[in-house]
DNA sequence: ACTATGTTGGTTCTTGCAACAAAGTGGGTT
DNA sequence: AACCCACTTTGTTGCAAGAACCAACATAGT
């Protein structure tokens, strides 16, 4: 069995209402992870009398949340009627903010995406919300049926403060204090979920990652990019610490010097070791010293050198792995999550590094303590887009904040 | 606004009965927080009508949780009746496990210690098996208001099972697979919890306490000892992780070499550079060599030392505390607690170390973050029988698990 | 004839609401 | 100083509303 509330003093107290509100979260839940279900089976898997499921039905059917899908297969009697996440409408717009692009995508229920704007990177801010501004309402002209209930989840390589929905810090570019949210809501009037990457990530694992990771309900993802970042979850939830401060494990320090600086300044942070600057560094060390530094290089051309047996390459990998399983024995060995799922580029040479990780990863933990699972993402090529979208999107299948 | 309900699917459904529940939680938290209290205050702050509250109160004060005690002073109307938690009665059995000692403690709601038996320890496990029951049913026959309702909690110094109640592992005696709790629900029927001294610690701070540290939702309990331990607090709630192996963050690789072995077997953990073991180490290693070595030297003389002057003694509690603030540092960056909050003989020392803990864990964080609070327990002498009863309290004042 | 699905109508639990009884305070008047 | 009366605050009572439960029934199959 689960946990289902949490409990403690000055909390929310129940209404009458309360009861359906917890159980309408529930049905949506079945219908979008067992599709398609029909009513009788959700009655049986949850406990709720056929009754109320109906009852329930008809409520996110009015508010067009799900819809009905024929009938199934009759096994002895009545043929069910099956029901699924209602999708193809617009459910909420999500902006993905990397170091190469930015994409504003327009997303249905299911996490599909059904229309997009890309928008070339430029250090000036001020040029950067203008393009953001513009890019959506081209996207709200292409789509009337975006009406103005509709919600903007944003994903930034940096900090964020989800209060006040300010950019706090994007180191890559050296941004501080943007307050996109604020001018989308003002030129809009949709409401902005901002987070850093590492978390939007952990939530579009957490509701449309792989099936296996759907149903974790304590995994930690890694982003490996620039710096490393993490998103964590908790008991189904993503956790954010005191301020939205959490995550940050890529300044933990995991000792001896590392072969860059860090964005905090320090050379034995986690980052130092493991990121993709790190990785390049090694790479650029090992190479014969007469020969001219490339300057410039780019994690993908590493990794295409890589994959194409440059062993230069491969080595710097490998150790680069190496590093990462060693933090990532630091957060098995105390957080004990279920499983680890790491995004970015790295993931291209997952076969080079994969023993690697494990290797270290597994360091020293007891033998009769379960295994955490190390596996790469499988969102595809725009993570952070999912997870841009799933700010929002995760808000309509719980009812935890 | 706090998070309430954590909602995914395959949770448990709302019944008509589970608003109650709910409510039921928050009112005793009232009374228990706020003590002394009238019915028309909670309303006030909870906006549950007055005649809820009363219906509530009704049915707190019949299972015998809460208790009225006279009438406070009038506003201008009239004079409300006030309330408080029961206090003086068993609620609970607490078993604390040390290296030192084993103390079996009766308490009441309030975690009021009304009876205790202290057992020396050995090393011989059926010895220890016995005594304890035996010790239980000498609490038992002194106090007959022990009903069938009882319920235990332990706290082990080691890995516990918290499903099939067994004591996995406990390093310091090398005691494997002791399942203490099957027997005493096979001799007295009463439903045991087990779990490690950490995580017991952290139940302890979160609901007895200082008043500052139970408002806090987000923090961690660092228990110096043999080893190093922790608990973690999130959003109100004990973490446990996957099959409860969380909060070993003893076993963090902090890199360089440690002086000691960890019970891992590794010389980089935490464990292998703070805890008790590797500070006294410590101490010998600063010693002139020519005097021959202390064996079987314990903290307390160490601090006491410490405590009197001896700069050895000194250097050794500071340098020990370098590297307890270095790993607190990963905790901080990585999840961003509210506050940490240490036990242990330790802290018995904290004039002289605390500014090296505090200097060390904030290495490198950025100063706009919120500073984590540390800070030493409040719990008193025995933290861990405290934590013991807190496994079983802790439970009747929240629903979640 | 039997079975599974979905709906309908009445019962129960609990909260919300409004009226009321209980128990005060305090000002003005005698 | 004693008294009366208006006003406040607390706690209780009775009734309406929301939602789940239960049982019976219609529906649509094997």
């Amino acid at each position: 069995m689960k946990k289902i509330y949490l409990q403690r003093a000055k909390s929310q107290i129940a209404r009458p209402t309360t009861i359906r509100d917890i159980n309408r979260q529930i049905v949506l839940n079945y219908v979008r992870e067992r599709a398609p279900i029909s009513r009788a089976e959700i009655a049986r898997e949850t406990n709720l009398q056929r009754s109320s499921v109906s009852s329930i039905v008809d409520s996110l059917q009015i508010v067009g949340l799900i819809e009905e899908i024929g009938s199934g297969k009759s096994s002895g009697g009545r043929k069910p009627t099956l029901l699924k996440l209602k999708t193809g409408m617009p459910a909420a717009l999500g902006i993905d903010i990397t170091p190469r692009k930015t994409t504003i995508a327009l997303g249905d229920l299911e996490g599909n995406i059904l229309d997009k704007e890309v928008l070339p990177i430029s250090p000036d801010l001020k040029f950067m919300s203008e393009q953001i501004l513009y890019g959506i309402s081209k996207i709200i002209g292409r789509n009337p049926l975006i009406d103005s209930e509709m919600e903007v989840g944003i994903s930034i390589p940096g900090i964020a403060d989800q209060k006040t929905g300010e950019s706090i810090y994007i180191p890559y570019f050296h941004w501080s204090n943007w307050n996109i949210s604020n001018q989308i809501t003002e030129k809009f009037g949709f409401p902005v979920t901002i987070d850093n990457d590492a978390n939007a990530i952990a939530l579009a694992e957490l509701w449309f990652g792989r099936e296996k990771t759907r149903k974790y309900s304590n995994f930690i993802t890694l982003l490996v990019g620039e710096g490393i970042g993490t998103g964590i979850i908790f008991d189904g939830q993503i956790y954010r610490g005191s301020k939205g401060a959490a995550g940050e494990f890529g300044h933990m320090s995991i000792g001896s010097d590392g072969l860059v600086k860090c964005s905090c300044g320090g050379f034995d942070c986690w980052e130092a070791h493991a990121s993709e600057k790190a990785t390049i560094a090694r790479y650029h060390k090992l190479l014969d010293t007469h020969l001219p530094v490339m300057t410039g290089m780019t994690m993908q051309q590493l990794i295409g050198l890589a994959n194409f047996g440059e062993e230069n390459a491969i080595t710097a990998l490998k150790e680069a792995a190496l590093f990462l399983g060693l933090g990532l024995s630091n957060l098995i060995v105390g957080l004990s999550p279920q499983a680890i799922i790491v995004s970015g580029s790295i993931t291209k040479a997952w076969k080079l590094i994969s023993s690697e990780i494990h290797t270290a990863a597994h360091r020293g933990i007891r033998s009769d303590l379960p295994k955490t699972v190390i596996i790469p993402s499988s969102l595809g090529d725009d993570p952070t887009l999912t997870g841009a979208l799933s700010l929002i999107l995760a808000r309509k299948f719980s009812l935890a904040d």
